[in-house]
DNA sequence: TTGCAACCACTACAGCCAGAGTACTACAAC
DNA sequence: GTTGTAGTACTCTGGCTGTAGTGGTTGCAA
């Protein structure tokens, strides 16, 4: 088992962008070796089987997806209102039409999960912590909205997610933003107190 | 290319059946010769490629998908409500999980779409009229919430589907009913009138 | 009822291709 | 000089595909 760190990230990094680009069918070995531009058999010196490889991208997507604390900080510069919000929601999706590589893969990791069960005991455990620290940052931000209002939205940007990355035309592109509105504003509900 | 009506059918069942339980990596013409219990060679009498069978399973998913409308009639039999509309949505969400296959196939197809345009093409005009028939069928009987609502909710009920299916661990099932509750709560805003 | 024709199920085969793993060489770093 | 990794090339394996060939069934007509 081969170890230079930085190829073998090289390596998952283009696991990542077969996942996305073939799916899952058409993940090997090979196919990595040739997106990651080494020679053929490379990848089989870095991981030991497909259940390996599939791991090792868990653990490297989140940091792939994951959003960047200045940007973060950049779209929180703002008052603790609807409107934020609101903008916090569109710049999420507008890092899934960017980062479209990244969530095609994890959506992949997701159904291949369906039959793999430490895959998906992992990428739950993941999945799991990263909502809870997105409702814990909501609520400490001083943020409108209660728990319920973050779940909610959560669902229905999934929905969206899976919507404009695998049928962008059943719900059209300009309705997003609007959408995205509606449901800040709904979900949040009749404002009691701003903050 | 071979006939047989019911034998075709029972192929591309089969097909269904393996897209769920194996993804789009073990969909081979042989695996749907074994889940349909014929002889191997035989898929490949009825479809002449991997996309004429994909095009075949996408023609026929939205059969074994689509509510039962003697199941939709009993549960419409009551008052024009928000709790008839989060019943709705809850028979929704039990038909996913007992239908588990059919709606797993389903993302299947979604993710291959991603890389074969006709397919796409195809699933977007069938999921674009249901969402409108849905938006009709909503608007017309009478039920609370304007359209935004209608499609909020769809996009959170997606959202919902995909997590159950994938990574049910994330949004725990005894939590499932109360987001609904509030789900429809929320999104169908302040009660105007009744109806 | 018998004979014929068409169609289809089934078996078996053979080719093919891609992936996997590995031995071997070359090179670089320490 | 030793160790570890990059790169090359080779073989093996397995699975998938497509099809030829055979047998059986159905339907029709004489």
């Amino acid at each position: 088992m081969v170890r230079n760190p930085e190829r073998r990230a090289a390596l998952v990094d283009a696991a990542i962008e077969v996942l996305a680009r073939d799916g899952a069918r058409g993940l090997t070995f090979r196919a990595v070796d040739a997106a990651a531009g080494v020679p053929g058999g490379t990848a089989s010196n870095y991981f030991s089987n497909r259940d390996d490889l599939l791991a090792q991208v868990t653990g490297q997507i989140h940091q792939r997806i994951a959003p960047d604390p200045d940007e973060v900080a950049e779209v929180m510069a703002a008052p603790r209102d609807r409107a934020l919000v609101a903008d916090l929601m569109r710049w999420i999706n507008r890092r899934v039409t960017e980062n479209r590589t990244g969530y095609l893969a994890m959506l992949e990791l997701r159904l291949e999960a369906t039959r793999r069960p430490e895959l998906q005991a992992e990428l739950t455990r993941v999945m799991r912590a990263t909502l809870d620290d997105d409702i814990g940052f909501h609520l400490e931000s001083g943020l409108p909205g209660d728990r319920t209002a973050v779940l909610l939205t959560y669902l229905a940007m999934t929905g969206l997610m899976l919507e404009q990355l695998t049928l962008p035309g059943v719900v059209p592109a300009e309705e997003t933003d609007g959408l995205i509105a509606a449901l800040v504003d709904r979900t949040i509900g009749p404002a009691g107190e701003p903050g």
